[in-house]
DNA sequence: ATATATCATTAGAAAATCTAATGAATTAAC
DNA sequence: GTTAATTCATTAGATTTTCTAATGATATAT
């Protein structure tokens, strides 16, 4: 068994494809690949065995003997293989999701909107595991995650899920203080509150072009929360990102004192294995996750 | 069955591999890369499924549950797989073997030793394709090419058979004419002639450190054979293949009057697709090929 | 304790694969 | 019979995947 010897496989698959099209080019639309690459596996394969499987006629093609013969075994052999994964994968399916996100992102967004997410499906047990950022799906037996970053992560599916903008917020009584904040200079008059990117105001205060602005005097909180809850208690002014500021702008706990702000550099993805989407638990997750992303965008845009 | 949904299918064979021996390390070794390649291939399929496939402790390996179930269904896709390429393959096992390559290699090489091959295997049926160098095998129904160039040919297995050296040979008799050939610089009394390549005298003299000789004068023949013929005749210097020679040295039809010889860039591979070796016709005539080769270079050694 | 064997991880190298552009061959339409 | 449209083949280059080499971590055996 050890000296089993095998064609090449996605060569394997473009065959099964073309031999059932009888197209290069709709082969090729069926796997999300140009008609050129279908082409260059079939010539491929049939380097690899030294016969031809197709008989190409001009515009046409038209399966060999020889391709006749091998697709159908082929085609039993994927269908086996994939019947297999199928099982596998759905037997996974018990009623408990556990979604792995950072502590923040869970604080500030996924925890106040999990109760909806309850009613709506109260059959499944979602366990939230608030960690830091890398996980495992395999070995953590995750089923999902939201991720902050570039959203370029090899072997996983990612769901764009929001941008995430930086600006200032503060308590409304700044504005009535000594030195109301009516323009970006004021801030010299205040408290800058941190989190961990301390790098972020300096950023912010840059892009408004304010000068004079010390960007790294201030405390710094080790939980974007915390600068939040710090914000909102008039020690200073904090710089918010967008998807962490929860409803404090909407019931007027915290303002923006002004309009300029900075597209962060990453961004909100949700991930799962490739293979999540057949479970019915991952996908009602997901598809509510995106539903609550798009009500907060229309009623921001509203607001 | 369009919507068939596949796991990387080479990820798959490292799994089973890794399944059935139990590590990576020798499943490396079985399918011939690193223990490294292994992990990464089987971390990328788990990564896909969503779930542990092997559990690993320490330096030991233990298939999960899930594991072992799709061992089981995975090897039996892989196995129908391998044996319908076998089935396929084999089918093609004729007494007809054909063969191509270059005209000037056919007549001075290939065909005088012919005949003991066909004394060696009568039932074997040799048919010969003297072409331009390149082929198609699926297409052109060619079972073995002897190609030359660099060796680096795409989606077939390649089996090196000769280098080449060039050095000039002559008629004996023009050691004994008005300027007998003692030294590189005689030639400049003597008519180079060419093949095709005329770079290649330019090339020798430069590595025989010869100066005021034309390497441009003398006649051309579009073919290697005709070159050396015109050499035996005593027509002038020809600067030979030593793949090319035939029996003229042995015999003393031909004579190297110097002994400095240029490494040729090129040389001269056995080629044929990958699933050729099954059948025994192709492995014969390697085999046999093969033997000539090393004949003839421990006699040229010996001489 | 120490040595050994084996898997994991990393960054970078190598190889496989894919694309975009174009060409060639055939069929269909006028 | 000419023109247009469709489709496969080929090429060179871009991209992505896969592999390696080196190293680290962890467990087992001595």
């Amino acid at each position: 068994m050890a000296d089993r010897r095998l064609p090449p496989l996605n060569a394997l698959r473009a065959f099964e494809a073309a031999a059932r099209q009888l197209s290069f080019t709709r082969a090729g639309e069926e796997l999300h690949v140009t008609q050129a690459a279908i082409s260059h596996q079939v010539k491929a394969l049939e380097q690899w065995l030294g016969l031809a499987l197709f008989r190409r006629r001009g515009r046409a093609i038209v399966l060999t003997e020889n391709g006749q013969t091998y697709l159908m075994a082929v085609r039993e052999g994927l269908d086996l293989l994939a019947a297999a994964t199928d099982r596998l994968t759905k037997r996974q399916d018990s009623g408990i999701l556990t979604v792995t996100t950072l502590a923040s992102f869970a604080a500030a967004w996924l925890v106040p909107r999990l109760g909806r997410f309850r009613l709506l499906r109260p059959d499944i047990d979602v366990r939230l595991s608030a960690g830091d950022e890398i996980v495992d799906f395999a070995r953590d037996d995750v089923d999902v995650a939201i991720r902050y970053g570039d959203g370029h992560w090899p072997g996983v599916e990612v769901v764009p899920l929001m941008t995430e903008d930086l600006f200032p917020v503060c308590s409304p009584a700044l504005l009535r203080g000594p030195h109301p904040l009516r323009q970006p200079e004021d801030l010299r008059h205040h408290t800058l509150l941190h989190d961990d990117m301390r790098e972020t105001w300096r950023l912010w205060l840059l892009a408004a072009g304010v000068e004079g602005v010390d960007p790294d005097r201030g405390p710094g909180y080790n939980l974007s929360t915390l600068v939040i809850d710090a914000a909102v208690n008039g020690q200073g002014v904090a710089l918010a990102r967008s998807a962490l500021i929860g409803d404090h702008l909407v019931n007027g706990r915290l303002i923006r004192p002004f309009d300029i702000q900075l597209p962060a550099e990453f961004a909100y993805y949700l991930v799962h294995p490739a293979r999540a989407l057949d479970h019915p638990k991952v996908r009602a997750f997901r598809d509510w996750v995106l539903s609550e992303v798009r009500a907060e965008q229309s009623s921001a845009g509203a607001a």
